[in-house]
DNA sequence: TCTGGGGTCCTAGGACCC
DNA sequence: TCTGGGGTCCTAGGACCC
């Protein structure tokens, strides 16, 4: 049996963490830039507010009237991803064949094999989890993947009868949840799939199950068709192995203001690359590609819009933030056009392979081991006192495309300011 | 005024090979 | 007039996920 562990609106789960006050309010948190609503929690679903709305458009959905009742707060990524961190490693110590999915979700395998014994096992792990870290957290387990994030879904919305945990542990309940379960809710089934099946007289994940494979496989593709077999039970692991190393490493952000100046957009694309190029590095990865794009604001019909990307491919892959860099500034001046004016660029690496799989290039002239040397030098600083305490001067222009962050939570903040003290003195001691 | 960021997989079509 | 058969690799674009 598959289990899904998945943070209850994990986002704003984490910022009540650090400010208690939120607790019973309605609550969003906000993409970069304050840009669209990423999480909510149960009061701002009620209100609502739908997923991924942009900011300003939150009034059009619930009235200026209640406008105000809604706090909205500035995601803080690296404290979410922290707490995830201590999530993903209490699982990790509990549980067999953990898979990390995303930041708030894992799966592994019920222990026991025995619905009894696995159901009160996983209400333990939410209560652990509850107890050590202080996020809710919903558990579906189930036959497959597929099933399980059904069987999860049904155990975060009826909390007061499944207290967290649900299984799909017999034909008969998986039947029943399929006849519940939306096409549209269905993992896998997006947006333009759900239209294409319901136009077929699909509407339910029980009318889908019912569709005969050979026109599930004709009119769609494997994806599909292996999401098909999934609801039936049929797991479809193998075909579909989860992979741990990255195949590409991106960063990218949408400017805080549109920026015509080419000092900045560059000094944020060397942002990026370095970015990328030490995460590279964290996996023990390199990469063979860069790729840069910059792209003016497409919502604004004033002023002309310009969108361009290259990508170039390097003599030797690398993970060295110099040398990423250098082809960065290259694919950047492929591309820039003065009189333009720039609302996002990102840098992307891709044909990204294990370090020890390097294949040198006779014609290249750098030095590699040094630049290693060097690399392995400012990582070591970085990961000792700050992030951002050895960067390439080339990043340091006046920082106009930093994004807006207007609703950081002020409260929260000072709470996190001790904990990443503590942070921080614990990375020493660990690396004496 | 205001609209995110970071990934994966699949497919069709073109280029190229013998 | 007339132009095969079988295969691989790469790329762009589309769809999906959180």
């Amino acid at each position: 049996m598959y289990c899904l562990a998945d943070c209850n609106n994990f986002f704003v789960s984490c910022e009540r963490l650090y400010d208690p006050t939120l607790n019973g309010r309605p609550v969003v948190v906000l993409s970069n830039n304050d840009g669209c609503v990423i999480a909510r929690s149960n009061e701002a679903k009620a209100m609502g507010i739908p997923m991924g709305c942009p900011a300003f458009q939150i009034k059009k959905h619930i009235g200026t009237a209640r406008l105000n009742d809604v706090i909205q707060l500035s995601a803080r990524h690296t404290l979410y991803h922290d707490i995830s961190l201590r999530i993903m490693s209490l699982l990790g110590r509990s549980c067999e064949r953990l898979e990390v999915y995303s930041v708030d979700e894992a799966f592994f395998q019920a222990p026991f094999n025995d619905p009894v014994k696995d159901e009160q096992f996983l209400r333990d792990l939410v209560a652990k989890i509850y107890k050590y870290v202080g996020i809710p957290v919903s558990i579906g387990y189930a036959p497959t993947r597929t099933l399980a994030k059904i069987a999860s879904r049904i155990a975060k919305k009826n909390p007061d009868t499944t207290q967290g945990v649900y299984g799909l542990t017999s034909q008969h309940l998986i039947d029943s949840a399929l006849v519940k379960t939306d096409i549209s809710d269905v993992w896998g089934i997006g947006r333009r799939l759900t239209e294409a099946l319901r136009n077929r007289g699909v509407g339910s994940a029980a009318q889908f199950v019912q569709y005969p494979n050979s026109l599930v496989r004709s009119l769609f593709n494997i994806t599909v068709a292996h999401t098909h077999a999934e609801l039936k039970g049929i797991d479809c692991t193998a075909a579909s192995p989860v992979t741990v190393a990255h195949k590409s490493i991106m960063n990218s952000r949408t400017f805080g203001t549109l920026i015509t100046s080419r000092n900045e957009v560059q000094a944020a694309v060397v942002h990026f690359a370095e970015h990328c190029s030490r995460q590279l590095r964290s996996e023990g990865s390199v990469a063979g590609t860069v790729m840069v794009y910059v792209r003016g604001d497409r919502y604004r019909e004033d002023v002309p819009f310009y969108s361009n990307s290259c990508q170039l491919n390097l003599a030797t892959p690398s993970s060295s933030a110099l040398t990423i860099v250098h082809y960065a500034l290259q694919a950047f001046s492929c591309i820039f056009k003065e009189g333009f004016g720039y609302r996002k660029a990102g840098v992307m690496l891709l044909n990204i392979k294990p370090e020890t799989m390097v294949q040198l290039n006779l014609f290249d002239k750098e030095d590699h081991n040094k630049q290693n040397r060097l690399m392995r030098a400012i990582d070591h600083i970085n990961t000792r006192y700050a992030t951002q305490a050895v960067n390439l001067a080339s990043t340091s222009a006046k920082g106009e495309w930093k994004p807006r962050q207007q609703h950081l939570n002020q409260s929260a903040q000072s709470a996190l300011h001790i904990y990443s003290g503590m942070v921080a003195s614990s990375k020493k001691k660990s690396s004496l």
